[in-house]
DNA sequence: CTGCCGATGTAATTTAACTACATTTAAATG
DNA sequence: CATTTAAATGTAGTTAAATTACATCGGCAG
């Protein structure tokens, strides 16, 4: 955990003095990490062993290591940062903010994300006799990538971004059958009824969303993701990103289950493409 | 700059025994940042002195100074490193490793890609009458993002992943219109038949692609991304995520130009959504 | 071969960090 | 309200780490 983050969690439990080191060192961490055990007591007003025994109650082995700690939590507070987007900003400048942004959200995915409902998801999936994605409006383009992937394992496989075509196939569903909604929301009515719907005909229910939303309440498996809200006008919908990484990571848990014979499967499509395409070396 | 880069940078540059302690560092930071100058000495079999010249020439106070730039480094140095999924991997450990991969993707493109391209392709967007979106394979579940995009913008838009829809689409183009071609390798035959068609009838083609390729060739604005390669069978698409980010990028810049009264636009399609929703407090 | 310069190591010095103990402060109980 | 006790803080001494000054080694030019 972030030592900064630390230090400010536990302000409260802190004696007289060593919240007064605490407070010395957020104002300003970066003069901190420059100062000897001396000088910062002096800063602060306290006695060099004082901050000794700060340093020790934030699990460290002492001042030196401390501070190695806090320079890390500096330097590794915010490797990419979201950035509002301004009206007066450069080309350079929202390409930048944009990367950076979309960076920003897999981490916080990536955070969020529990391996363990990830292994279950892929636990239906292998089983599935039949897998269908659903996503409506951007994730629609979710959808329709999970299709084209898992279309390359040689699993019957569709996609649909058609309330009605969703409706009918979960009619049509059985017990082999597992469905993956997609919705960063959680919130679209229609989904959520086709998940109810799926249910209903004893198919698997897969949720790509968002904690505690209807959607992942009315699934059997919810791989749900915290991905900052897309407050901003001009910010990107970094939603779909996490989730296409999230449909990769479903993809890969898929295929190391179904182990080696299907390895062979992949690399037959991969060069099945090949003879599309112009060769690296050629002349146009 | 980072500083296990520049320690690597200089390797050349340093005396045999600063050579050692280099060595020593770059094979272990974790442990080096934890040792003392004594212990790191003898690691690397060279006098304490010589440790400390080391960090000097490094352009730090001493040894202390350099251990804190150096955990810097090791928090904020290569946050995201693209490492291959093996066979054994665990669903905590795959699910890490492709979110930080895409990640490290991700960086490679911004790193890449040119902001002045971009708003060369901006321009081009921003004028155009009618806007197509291509792509084939994984590539076509982008153009479908991108369709779903600049859809709000409520600029006429369409996308295609089939062939002979794009050939259709290119023979009835006219000088306002706009072909976005969206291919990672950018070898793909048809995309780059489409190419040439589309610009034979006086279309503005921009293409997403790698740097060098037949389509960055035939295209009036190549935007392109180094992004790594997908050599391993588990690694995911990559250029799909930073071909999406692109698309993002190329809808902020376009926002941005077109100004306030479009801004509005977006916010009445926000809008328009919202009451297929259910609500935030609502019971279910 | 010899003298010089850069590179490296040794030993001494300085500085920083830590420990043990003393003192103060605050809290609780009779 | 006084007294006891424990917790918190500070002081001084100790230890360990880092740095400096100086000595020595080794390679290269003259």
């Amino acid at each position: 955990m972030n030592t900064i983050d630390k230090i400010q969690k536990n302000l409260a439990n802190f004696s007289k003095s060593e919240r007064k080191v605490a407070e010395v060192i957020l104002a300003e961490p970066q003069i901190a990490i420059q100062s000897s055990i001396a000088t910062l007591a002096k800063m602060a007003d306290v006695s060099e062993p004082t901050v000794n025994r700060f340093c020790r109650r934030l699990d460290t082995k002492g001042f030196p290591d401390f501070k190695l700690h806090l320079a890390q939590s500096l330097a590794n507070g915010t490797p990419y940062v979201s950035r509002h987007v301004e009206s007066s900003d450069s080309p350079e400048s929202y390409t930048s903010k944009i990367f950076e942004s979309s960076m920003a959200a897999l981490d916080s995915a990536k955070q969020s994300i529990d391996a363990q409902v990830v292994n279950r998801a892929v636990d239906l999936l292998t089983q599935g006799k039949q897998i269908y994605f659903f996503g409506l409006g951007a994730s629609s383009a979710v959808a329709h990538d999970a299709q084209n992937k898992f279309f390359r394992f040689n699993v019957p496989v569709m996609c649909f971004d058609d309330a009605l075509m969703m409706r009918m196939s979960c009619i049509n569903a059985s017990e082999g059958t597992v469905v993956v909604l997609i919705s960063h929301t959680g919130r679209t009515k229609t989904l959520v009824e086709v998940a109810k719907l799926a249910r209903e005909n004893h198919a698997h229910v897969i949720a790509i969303t968002s904690k505690d939303s209807p959607l992942a309440r009315e699934a059997s498996v919810a791989l749900t993701m915290d991905v900052p809200e897309d407050t901003d006008l001009y910010m990107p919908m970094a939603s779909r990103l996490a989730q296409m990484v999230a449909i990769d990571v479903l993809a890969t848990g898929f295929t190391l289950r179904r182990g080696i014979r299907f390895r062979d499967n992949l690399k037959r499509v991969k060069e099945a493409l090949r003879e599309s395409r112009f060769e690296k070396n050629s002349s146009l």
